[in-house]
RNA sequence: GGCUGGGUAGCUCAGCUGGUUAGAGCGCAGGACUCAUAAUCCUGAGGUCGAGGGUUCGAGUCCCUCCCCCGCCA
């Protein structure tokens, strides 16, 4: 058994997300988690909100409430969408706990320690009128590369073009629309991460394994330009974490606060902090996850992310992490794996929340089964690629694969077992060649299923999934109980009893992709434990179940999608 | 402009360190079966593997040039 900790990309608190986030880390996360789990090794599958930044403060004094308020309940929003994906977490934690602040505090101590703290001063939009700075999206202005007249200080929409709030025309406050700002000198700290750039390009170059996407980003940053640049990790807000030295202030950086970017990865290790603490367990419980001194050396950590998040994740936060170890006191765990996904489009387009074009997580419940939506996305998920959600095709992959190929194939078996032997496996009978043919094909099945698996290769996981659900099918129709009922009632009483032992199969190695149906059809056959073990071998897994053992016949797993409904939907999310 | 990825059957995509007639799913056509959610199973059609050079006994698979597409960065 290994233990293996799984942390996914932080949901920005802002709003509920859409299908594109939700396969991007969550889901991807949770559904190795489960294999994972199933397999036997302890895992830990951490998540959280992502709460501070100036997105969050204009987002909560746009809708008039306290900012602390608004992400109380933005995270209470997520956590019940993520509970109705049945998105496993051990813990789904938020950037702005208590836990959080000290971890944070205590990381800048550290790197401050071993000199990898710069505190420079440097000239910020002030607005006299609001009594404060203005960083990021606070400033609103003309846009000096395309002339856009509502540019945001951190980026111009209109040409995407990165920006600094100094360099807008005519700037003004987003807060009060006035004019009236200046440029105030005002002290920041910066990570000094040029002095860490070969040992992360050693590190970097020590991970063969990694998809040359990940890796092509980071020595991208290593190298372009000047090199690996020094970043600030405060801002004068008021919403964040606030600037210390460990648990000393820090002179001359009272009222700041640390930036979004600088806490948001440290929340990995917070929230299983805020785990263990949730649980009453003690300190020790998270330090075996994260502190190499502690016993985190034989931990495996994977990290899943959008390809967006790949700088963060493999330069600021470890630099992070290997400065705090300056003097061999700190171990903390470094990642041994990056799933980094690309982009899910949208008809051919984005997601747009701000047109309402796309599904969002909260609305594909109403519509769905979260089931569905799991399939569908995970066996579509954006590896290589990005990838393109339409209404066709989800209606068509999703009636096809659940309702026809697995759903039916549940149907058929257990409906013709009840009406030929009743609610019970029936007895009598052998298991000959057709069998052991079957049987030796999903063992072979099963082992490609456990490799793609262990290499976070969703799509190939999904296409042996169904392979092995077809199977089935094939088995079913060639052994035709139906017809050997009439003359050899034994040859039809084995192949039900194979067919309904295929059943339960399925209902265990379909868990990852598919929990509640996975549940439903355990329960059928009386197996309450949801946890039942991946199955080591075929042969054994489809006697599992005995002759004379009870099930019921379940009702249908998945109905299909309408064109009606389909056609409904499509409109419904088109955007205006 | 720099960088990543991609350009393979109507559609969505597999094809690892080069090697017999290029694969899967969907869709389509024909057939089988009737237990099942008009489901399933079998068979089949069909593609100059973006373009052009090159290396090799042999290239979708390596090298060079070029053309498109998504994205990231500047």
């Amino acid at each position: 058994m290994a233990r293996i900790l799984i942390t996914s990309a932080l949901p920005y608190i802002n709003g509920i997300k859409h299908l594109g986030n939700l396969v991007g880390s969550q889901l991807p996360a949770d559904a190795y988690a489960r294999f994972m789990r199933a397999r036997g090794h302890e895992v830990l599958l951490i998540c959280a909100t992502d709460e501070h930044g100036t997105p969050a403060e204009l987002a909560a004094a746009a809708a008039g409430r306290e900012v602390a308020d608004y992400c109380a309940e933005m995270w209470t929003l997520q956590k019940t969408v993520a509970d109705g994906f049945r998105l496993s977490f051990d813990h789904f934690g938020r950037s702005s706990s208590a836990r959080n602040h000290r971890l944070t505090q205590h990381f800048a101590g550290r790197l401050a320690e071993a000199g990898l703290i710069e505190e420079v001063t440097t000239r910020q939009v002030y607005s006299p009128t609001d009594g404060r700075f203005l960083p990021d999206r606070y400033v609103i202005g003309t846009c000096p590369n395309c002339g856009y007249d509502r540019a945001r200080g951190d980026q111009c929409e209109n040409c995407t073009k990165q920006l600094d709030p100094v360099d807008l025309i005519a700037p003004r406050s987003a807060i009060s629309g006035s004019p009236d700002v200046e440029l105030r000198e005002t002290k920041h700290l910066y990570l000094r991460q040029s002095k860490m750039r070969s040992r992360l390009r050693d590190w970097i170059d020590g991970k063969a394994d990694w998809p040359v996407l990940t890796t092509s980003i980071a020595r991208k940053w290593l190298d372009d330009g000047d090199g690996l640049q020094d970043r600030g990790i405060t801002r004068d807000l008021d919403w964040g974490i606030p600037v210390k030295r460990g648990e000393a202030d820090w002179p001359g950086m009272e009222g700041k606060v640390f930036y979004v970017w600088f806490d948001a990865p440290i929340e990995y290790i917070a929230a299983t902090a805020e785990w263990a603490d949730a649980h009453g367990l003690g300190e020790e419980a998270w330090l075996r996850w994260w502190r190499e001194d502690h016993g985190a050396g034989d931990v495996r950590y994977v990290q899943v992310m959008g390809k967006d998040n790949v700088p963060f994740h493999t330069l600021s936060f470890p630099a992070t992490l290997m400065g705090a170890n300056f003097d061999g006191k700190e171990p903390w765990k470094l990642v041994d794996f990056i799933k980094s996904t690309n982009w899910l489009t949208y008809e051919g387009g984005k997601f747009s929340t701000s047109q309402g074009r796309g599904v969002f997580m909260d609305q594909a419940l109403e519509i769905l089964p979260s089931d569905y939506w799991r399939w569908w996305l995970l066996a579509n998920a954006p590896e290589s690629a990005d990838s393109d959600f339409t209404w066709e095709g989800f209606q068509g992959q999703v009636n096809k694969d659940l309702a026809d190929v697995l759903g039916n194939f549940v149907s058929r078996v257990t409906k013709f077992c009840r009406s030929k032997f009743g609610e019970n496996v029936p007895e009598g009978g052998s298991y000959g060649e057709a069998e052991a043919a079957v049987t030796a094909e999903i063992d072979r099945r099963l082992a490609a299923l456990a490799g793609h698996w262990e290499a976070i290769e969703l799509r190939k996981a999904a296409a042996e999934t169904r392979a092995i659900w077809v199977a089935g099918n094939e088995y079913l129709q060639a052994a035709a109980p139906w017809a050997a009922f009439k003359t050899d009632p034994g040859r039809a009483a084995a192949a039900v009893r194979f067919g309904l032992n295929l059943c339960r199969l399925y209902g265990i190695v379909s868990r990852p992709f598919l929990p509640d149906a996975s549940d439903a059809i355990l329960r059928a056959f009386g197996v309450e434990d949801a946890a039942e073990a991946w199955p080591e071998s075929a042969g054994a897994a489809l006697a599992a179940l005995p002759g004379g053992h009870g099930f019921a016949v379940p009702d249908n797993l998945f109905a299909k999608i309408t064109d009606e409904a389909r056609d409904e939907m499509a409109a419904r999310f088109s955007g205006s």
